[in-house]
DNA sequence: GGCGGCGTATACCGATCGTTCTATCTACCG
DNA sequence: CGGTAGATAGAACGATCGGTATACGCCGCC
């Protein structure tokens, strides 16, 4: 029943700041967030740079994608486009602030940055996961339509910070539906 | 042959800048790369913000794409695909990183910051854009298909700043000729 | 011909940035 | 019981942030 130790509050905490207030938020607002002493985070993450990054890395964003495909069974065809009707339900609450990786990639000008490293590594893994898919849907180009299908998701993401209304989730679903339903 | 005045010194400082290292690069960068002493700024614009904004509304970004479409000749199913053909040269220069609007609307917390306005005027400014190309293409939808065209474009932009390599432009391509190729 | 407006240059302000330091306290383990 | 590792609290570091103030030079325009 005890909270959980230094590391784990400071990621949560650098977790839910980072994306309400974007990678440039203050070492002290993450500090008192996480109710944790200056040096627990050096200790552990040896600096800011190093929280960022495992931030991103333990943010799990895909086990969300997972969760939200095995809700909606077994048909792949099903499991993708649940996809964009789980988005548009994200894209529209006051909360969504856009994809925190996108966020993060722009907003670390520095190519040395270790986050860009987990932007990667993340977007890659999600890649993965829709090639998957595609491939048991006997998608003839399971690569390419997942390369489409990644375009889509963060179409949907980048574009409904500015226009939420223009529900791009559902734009985007339907030419989901078009990958899917390629000739096999 | 007299070199443009502080005020459009500032504009192309803050635009390079502000696009190569984000909108957090400091006042002193832009002041320096402008050759602009530090009054002319808060005269000219108010503050920092006011010059943000100001770079956004007069960075002339919609112009390219109707450069571009302009180029493509008059069929708008050529038009509008001749901008994902340009997309996927940009989207694989070094030099690139990313929409600037996006990356400015993502950093930029505050939500009374002048530039939200800018941002949203601009993907507006795109829709309507894009609208216009596919009403005469006789799409039968035009607002909805614009809504997915903007979704491609943005998508593009976002994802080709982490996988270039991807060429998402090519993905995206291939999807925008299915908004085009509507039964109407 | 002097005067006001604009641009420059530089010093300075308080605030905040990420980081390092010392010192004290606490929990666990032999 | 003693000792050690980890956590806490807080001061202090130099650097940089956006913004303001002061002083000086240049130009055109009544």
């Amino acid at each position: 029943m005890s909270r959980p130790g230094p590391r784990e509050r400071l990621l949560q905490a650098a977790s839910d700041l980072t994306y309400e207030q974007g990678v440039h938020v203050g070492v002290d607002a993450i500090l008192k967030e996480a109710d944790v002493a200056r040096r627990s985070l050096y200790q552990h993450f040896g600096g800011k740079d190093g929280l960022i990054a495992e931030t991103l890395r333990g943010a799990g964003v895909e086990a969300r994608y997972r969760q939200v495909m095995d809700d909606a069974g077994d048909d792949p065809r099903e499991r993708v486009l649940a996809v964009f009707d789980e988005l548009d339900k994200i894209t529209t609450r006051p909360s969504f602030h856009g994809c925190r990786y996108t966020a993060a990639e722009l907003a670390l000008t520095d190519p040395a940055h270790p986050a860009h490293a987990e932007v990667r590594a993340y977007k890659d893994r999600l890649h993965r996961l829709f090639e998957d898919e595609l491939r048991r849907h006997r998608h003839p180009a399971p690569g390419f339509g997942a390369d489409q299908i990644l375009v889509l998701v963060d179409g949907v993401l980048a574009h409904a910070v500015t226009r939420p209304d223009a529900h791009p989730a559902r734009a985007a679903r339907a030419l989901a539906e078009v990958v899917l339903d390629q000739p096999r």
